[in-house]
DNA sequence: CAGATATTCCTCCATATGGAACTATATATT
DNA sequence: AATATATAGTTCCATATGGAGGAATATCTG
């Protein structure tokens, strides 16, 4: 049966194209598996992470990094702050501010997301040697590093994962 | 600053943060670019991608090997058909069927569309040298051939580019 | 041939998400 | 100090898109 991969061997974009389909099979069954598991969307799951990686951060600084737009992050907050996954509390000095920071059960969820996510690239990259999946890591790190040259000041969308 | 690629570098996914990180930068760019100038957007490039490859699809067809839902691909056709870029064809024998084929337009459209997408690639990967370039394919092509076995049966959203 | 089941395609609705504008607060300029 | 500007965060609205189901047609079973 003619697949979309069958479709993509004749294409002018090999990597782009390629690498769209395997994130397509990839992130979007992990994302609806979290969102059936645990009600977190991926916007939500995006500022767990920042906040995982370093408490303290407000809104804006999750829209920096991120590159999402202040509206998505702000529902998002509001959304793990009812879910008990934040704490969000305002900044005595500069009271604009709203001081974010991951609760327990925050952690819990978001250690228990990663790690199925996790489990999912192990089995992915089965298909590959040990040595390609290290070359493969090294080549893709470097294209993220160079992000900046071929997408200057491009946000993006659809983030996390 | 701060920036996504700081996290990803502690997390237990580097494969598949890399990849989503890059495609977000690469695919997003281009689709808001294509929408802006062609009036296209993504579902609409997929039939005509799989239009390109085989005239004579009906709106079925398209869905199983795009694996999108059915009214996403008939959207996209009824809108193609609106903007002259398809024709749609009732099938004699079966009815039920339209049968669905790219215009002069259509493929004009098509070829510009993917040529910017192919010059974006070009730019992007100009980090590389050719032999990585080539070994990057190759163990991209290498997953996404072993798509059925880590992803069996998963639909995807968000197709094309 | 009559009814049951398949299939194709479309419409209705729910939701995720971005753009723009708005509110509240802080900072800079005069 | 008064006003202008900048920033944080939210809300309103438009739109893209998937799920469920419906209408038209075809095919299968008795």
């Amino acid at each position: 049966m003619l697949k979309l991969m069958d479709i993509l061997d004749g294409t002018s974009i090999p990597v782009g194209y390629r690498m769209a389909f395997i994130i397509n099979f990839y992130r979007e069954p992990l994302m609806r598996r979290m969102e059936r598991e645990t009600g977190l969307i991926r916007p939500e799951l995006t500022v767990l992470m920042c906040l995982n990686f370093r408490a303290g951060l407000n809104a804006r600084d999750i829209c920096e990094i991120t590159e999402q737009p202040s509206n998505t992050v702000s529902r998002a907050v509001s959304s793990l702050v009812e879910k008990g996954y934040v704490t969000r509390t305002r900044d005595a000095v500069d009271t604009r501010r709203n001081v974010l920071a991951i609760t327990d059960a925050g952690q819990a969820v978001h250690d228990r997301v990663m790690a199925s996510f996790a489990e999912a690239e192990r089995v992915m990259l089965e298909t590959l040697e040990p040595e390609e999946v290290e070359t493969l890591t090294r080549l893709l790190d470097k294209l993220a590093r160079d992000v900046e040259r071929w997408a200057p000041g491009q946000p993006a969308k659809a983030q996390g994962g």
